[in-house]
DNA sequence: TTGCTCCTCACGTCACGTGAGGTGGC
DNA sequence: TTGCTCCTCACGTCACGTGAGGTGGC
């Protein structure tokens, strides 16, 4: 038998909560053994749950990431099945595809009014300038 | 008076429910005229609700979101409230540009899933029309 | 009158977070 | 004994979805 795990190796391993692993236990997206109360995990829970979290990660729910899963499973090979997840993975990439649209965007917007605000500080600190000599004008060296 | 816009205008326009912009008018998010009890948007709603939505494409929070929308608003006159506006905005810049990052390599492992799939499936037609040749291999020419 | 859009509750859902209160072994 | 990790309820949260039941004007 190989190696195994406690539910807090796992969780500091991947950086998730233990109750995030009981409650993808409870959904049916993990069973590990039990040694008198207390989980037990092995390579292959670990492999679902990096799995389930790289799903996540792309904005799969639960559901479809347990999908996913049964696909690495030989014993699944229905090729309507696959051909449907084909299309859900295709609109993920969509709408990533969009987010990155929307993020160029923000940061230009973000940028320009970074600029904009910057340069207003600037004018506030210059007329302070003029009657309280104290305050420096730092504002120009960063970026 | 511009243009005015009904609930269901907008709901129409962005793609969303009603009950979605009633619930961002809940979180205060919102706050359109009133006719009677129905709901009247005009041009400033409306340019927030598209604020609203990109935030949420881009993953934050409706709070998160309403914090964004502050910045956008040029009314912030006091020097203290700018600047501590600067450093929100420098943050948030950061998130985004990393948030890149992580688009990007989600966007290759959705890319390498796919072709992993389709190749997959391009399998299973090839044994099908082993013995059935009734099934043609369709699959080869998307992308 | 029918059909449409609008309204206000208010409970349901998804993916967990967050205690409360308790067990077990080094 | 203390400290640690583990456990099981079970209610809370966030961003809405989804009826239920009703109003108002073309």
């Amino acid at each position: 038998m190989g190696e195994t795990f406690s539910i807090g190796d796992l969780a500091a391993e991947f950086d998730v909560t233990t109750r995030t692993l009981r409650f993808y236990e409870e959904k049916g997206l993990l069973c590990p053994q039990r040694n008198g109360q207390a989980r037990t995990y092995d390579a292959a829970d670990r492999a679902r749950l990096r799995l389930i979290l790289r799903g996540k990660r792309l904005g799969f729910s639960l559901q479809e990431s347990a999908e996913i899963i049964a696909m690495y499973d030989p014993a699944t090979d229905n090729k309507k099945q696959l051909q449907a997840l084909l299309a859900k993975i295709r609109e993920k990439k969509q709408r990533l595809q969009a987010q990155q649209q929307d993020l160029e965007s923000m940061i230009r917007d973000l940028r320009t009014w970074e600029r904009r605000s910057r340069r207003y500080v600037a004018q506030l600190d210059a007329a302070a300038s003029d009657t309280d000599l104290s305050q420096p004008r730092r504002l120009t060296n960063e970026l």
